[in-house]
DNA sequence: AAAGAAATTGGGAACGTTCCCAAGGGAACG
DNA sequence: CGTTCCCTTGGGAACGTTCCCAATTTCTTT
């Protein structure tokens, strides 16, 4: 029957792709069976299952989700929506997402706002238009209102931003003990003039700083307090760290709210004819790409990114298949990774304030 | 009727959401005219619009993609398979075909590979399910039969691969032009011993090599020419840095394939006691966010990303409109930008090779 | 070999839209 | 005042599946 060289109808785009009706009549047997055997229904006899399949095959069906969704009134599609798909931090995250969907028989759907509210709401918008069956917000910047709204009609889970929704699930980093962990950190090498480089309304920034207060009055030292306000961003890094090192008693430390902050720092301590680490310590926070980067090395805070978006797709699907069951925070815990950018003050420094 | 609070039906998941039906039958209509006002049909009187939309938004009515795609048999969906969305050289890309979506009505639903061909192909096989109306392929690392394949669905376009297959468009920068760039840069600053490190099998990897050949040549310097087998990674520019300056002729300038792979130079250099750019000018390739930081610096070229994506878009919508329609090739001019790793070479070694 | 059980098959309804066509109600025109 | 035409409306079919139920076939069992 079929031709020699091409095992498939040569099918060009104006032409309608074959159906489960064509793949019946060319096998002999109803929709039905075609419908059961594709799906790998038991209820199918060896014979009828094999006929089908090749009909199949030679006719280059590919199953319909549209109408498979239409009658399942679902789609086994859960949409991400991401923020800011230049933020390196978020990738990770995808990629545990990725897999999750995958495992749990789900594809994930990912949209972007390009730090846009407006954009990200037009983003959800569509996705809810679209049916997926739950949505991740991945360092979303809409108001509670919407996300409420959004919530509504579908399992929501959030990743970056800590807003506590009944009804949404919230995956976040242990900010606080992160912060903790970094001034243990820096503490333990001997460092008292400790700074941080606050990172304003950047997700998680307001936990760090509180995480960094509290583990400094934890070290006695409370009166070496030091925040200066800036951003995530490399110049705001770059801004704040030059101000620090210009006015009042030099840290020999800076804690930066995260990597991108950092390494805007670590220039601005390069061009003030410092050294990283002799002169002064510095970190980061996120453990991104660019902290393991040999020509920077930075010291940071790893979060589990991974595992961040495995959970959020998790905690989505499981509300998804239970509906009414309650949404959760699930808070991961930060690690330290020690690289190039911290050892212990100069002696001098030491001496003089120990 | 409705209750004081809540102007939408306080829907939970489990129950259904409204249809065209729930709201014809609230607003006293029939399914007909709601569908047309709520798609903006002019034939519906302005009292009937009223009527049905303020019951579409009484009940949260919102249009159901699912119903409508299968009737249209269209669902202006396009899918962009992503290979890898660390490399955030695609970010900028992506911006560009969202961007492009919107404005020609469509929407982009993202996937990614993770690297791994096999992936993506499932990723192209499950938007084909989802009967997006086109495909993007971004740095996809398929085999030519599995994007012919995809190719006789829907129409296809790709980026950073340059695949000449008919009935698939292709948008690339022009690589050979960029590399000529920037062995033009580098010798008319002086350099005579440029060495370029390789970008193996990367995307435009070959185009970049040669068009420095070509260049060396056209400067009279094939005598030259010196290509270090490497990778597009920051490790693969570490290993072929240490190779260029152990053995042989110490280049005084260094040409690496990509940006990350001349970051891995970068410190290579760094590492043996050299500096840049006044021992060793140094160039990358794709000008993306690491070569911007001030902590590195890179002179670079740039590819027009954003303007890549934006041409793929629309040439898939062109296609999907205009079935039948061949693809084409799209080739983009790139860019040279100086910052701060390339300077004149000392006099002494100007001198001796002069 | 008959009867019952089990396996397999087929047909119709449903999912929520859009599209097409027929019908109703004015307005305009002669 | 009757006819025609336009504007608006409503009902049924279709899109490609899955699901349910009834019908048929095949196997067991006695």
């Amino acid at each position: 029957m079929s031709r020699a060289r091409s095992r498939h109808a040569g099918a060009i785009h104006g032409s309608p792709a074959p159906t489960i009706i064509d793949v019946a009549r060319s096998a002999g047997l109803s929709k039905s069976v075609v419908s059961r055997a594709i799906r790998g229904d038991p209820a199918v006899s060896a014979s009828s299952r094999e006929a089908v399949m090749a009909a199949a095959e030679e006719l280059g069906y590919r199953a319909n989700a549209v109408a498979r969704s239409l009658v399942e009134r679902r789609t086994y599609n859960v949409g991400v929506v991401v923020s800011d798909l230049h933020n390196i931090f978020f990738a990770e995250v995808l990629d545990g997402l990725y897999a999750a969907a995958a495992q749990l028989g789900y594809r994930a759907l990912i949209a972007t706002g390009n730090r846009d509210p407006i954009a990200e709401e037009r983003a959800v918008e569509q996705l809810l238009e679209l049916r997926t069956d739950g949505i991740v917000l991945a360092g979303s910047r809409m108001s509670a209102a919407t996300v409420a709204g959004a919530a509504r009609a579908v399992p929501i889970a959030m990743v970056g931003s800590d807003l506590r929704l009944k009804g949404v699930d919230v995956v976040v980093d242990d900010d606080f003990r992160g912060a903790v962990l970094a001034i243990e950190h820096l503490a333990g090498l001997g460092h008292r003039e400790i700074a941080m480089i606050d990172g304003g309304q950047g997700a998680g920034a307001a936990e760090r700083r509180s995480g960094y207060e509290s583990a400094m009055r934890a070290a006695r030292l409370g009166a070496q307090v030091r925040v200066e306000p800036g951003d995530f961003t490399e110049s705001g890094g770059y801004e704040a760290a030059r101000k620090l090192l210009a006015t009042g008693r030099r840290p020999t430390a800076i804690f930066a709210g995260n990597d991108q902050s950092a390494v805007g720092a670590l220039n601005a301590v390069n061009e003030a004819g410092l050294r990283v680490p002799e002169d002064v310590s510095l970190m980061g926070y996120d453990n991104t790409a660019l902290a393991a980067l040999r020509h920077i090395s930075l010291t940071t805070i790893h979060q589990p990114r991974n595992q961040i978006g495995e959970i959020a797709m998790q905690a989505v699907v499981r509300r998804i298949e239970n509906p009414g069951a309650p949404g959760k925070r699930h808070v991961l815990a930060p690690m330290l990774v020690v690289r190039s950018t911290t050892s212990p003050p100069r002696k001098s420094s030491r001496l003089r304030s120990g």
